[in-house]
DNA sequence: ATACGCCCCTGGTGGC
DNA sequence: TGCCACCAGGGGCGTA
């Protein structure tokens, strides 16, 4: 579910709730999901104070005192939901997996019906050594992140989507979004990825730039599982360009759409890819 | 190293 | 109403 956007809206209502916050309760309620809860989580992360929330791609870390990092990944349906103790009538359900109170009375949920999420637990210094961090590309908010890079990082022959997926080129970067990109950038997605040089490779670049910078503006994409913390929407669906719009007119050329038959779908890697075969090549 | 298919899991939707 | 196939925002793993 969560992209790069999403994410980013997470992190951004969880820090605002929670920073400076002491956790005082923990109750793990289901430990299998994509991989097994860590160890004593309860144990581990109570009386623990946030001092920050960082995100790298789609993953999200919780700086704890202590020097602990708490490591959380949403997978396709994960989310967050903050809520005052007091007034949090709703009952757990049967996907809210680990709840949490912090001592200020406000009560945490992470939530996630497929359990294709995951969590990890371990001292800050290990950050750069972690297996599911240390492959990561930069970050596409980041400095680090350039045309340079990205030029780089597609000499390959894969078709461009497929490579654009790749955590190792845009950390962060998932299916809604690389299809919004590359229909920014007027690049087809069938492309091989070495194909994008010059100035293709600054139109998108500064095209995935600016797609994930008007969705975090809007709160993130919600389709069907994301929410932010509070609760509230994302809003970004209602500016797809192409997702979900087979056979939409292309909001892009005049094309007739009777005769181009508009936005075409097709499946690369497994997963649907939306375009424009005018507009995008 | 790279590329591809398969798999994990639940829930919503649309066709019959 | 019921059943079922198919689809969904991710990514690790085994196999060529």
């Amino acid at each position: 579910m969560p992209e790069l956007p999403e994410v980013e809206t997470i992190r951004r209502g969880l820090l605002a709730a929670l920073a400076g916050q002491r956790i005082a309760q923990v109750e793990p309620r289901r430990a299998d999901l994509r991989f097994p809860l860590p160890p004593q989580l309860a144990v581990r992360l109570s009386g623990r104070r946030v001092e920050d929330i960082e995100r790298r791609g789609k993953y999200l870390l919780i700086r704890l005192d202590h020097g602990l990092v708490w490591l959380v990944h949403l997978g396709m349906s994960g989310r967050f939901r903050i809520d005052a103790a007091e007034t949090a009538a709703m009952p757990p359900d049967a996907h809210d997996h680990v709840l949490l109170l912090t001592d200020s009375g406000l009560r945490l949920r992470f939530h996630d019906p497929r359990r294709f999420g995951f969590m990890d637990l371990f001292p800050a210094e290990a950050i750069g050594r972690h297996p599911m961090l240390c492959q990561l590309g930069p970050d596409p908010l980041s400095a680090a992140f350039s045309a340079a890079h990205l030029a780089a990082r597609l000499q390959r022959r894969t078709p461009l989507k497929t490579a654009l997926l790749d955590q190792r080129v845009v950390a962060g970067m998932g299916n809604i979004y690389a299809s919004e990109s590359l229909f920014q950038a007027r690049l087809s997605p069938l492309r091989p990825a070495s194909t994008v040089a010059g100035p293709a490779v600054a139109r998108l670049f500064a095209s995935i730039r600016a797609v994930f910078d008007r969705a975090i503006a809007a709160g993130g994409s919600s389709l069907r599982d994301h929410r932010q913390p509070s609760g509230e929407l994302g809003y970004f669906q209602h500016q797809f360009a192409v997702y979900g719009r087979t056979g939409e007119r292309c909001p892009g050329c005049r094309c007739d759409v009777g005769r181009t038959g508009g936005i075409s779908r097709i499946v690369q890697g497994g997963r649907a890819t939306f375009y424009c075969p005018q507009r995008q090549r």
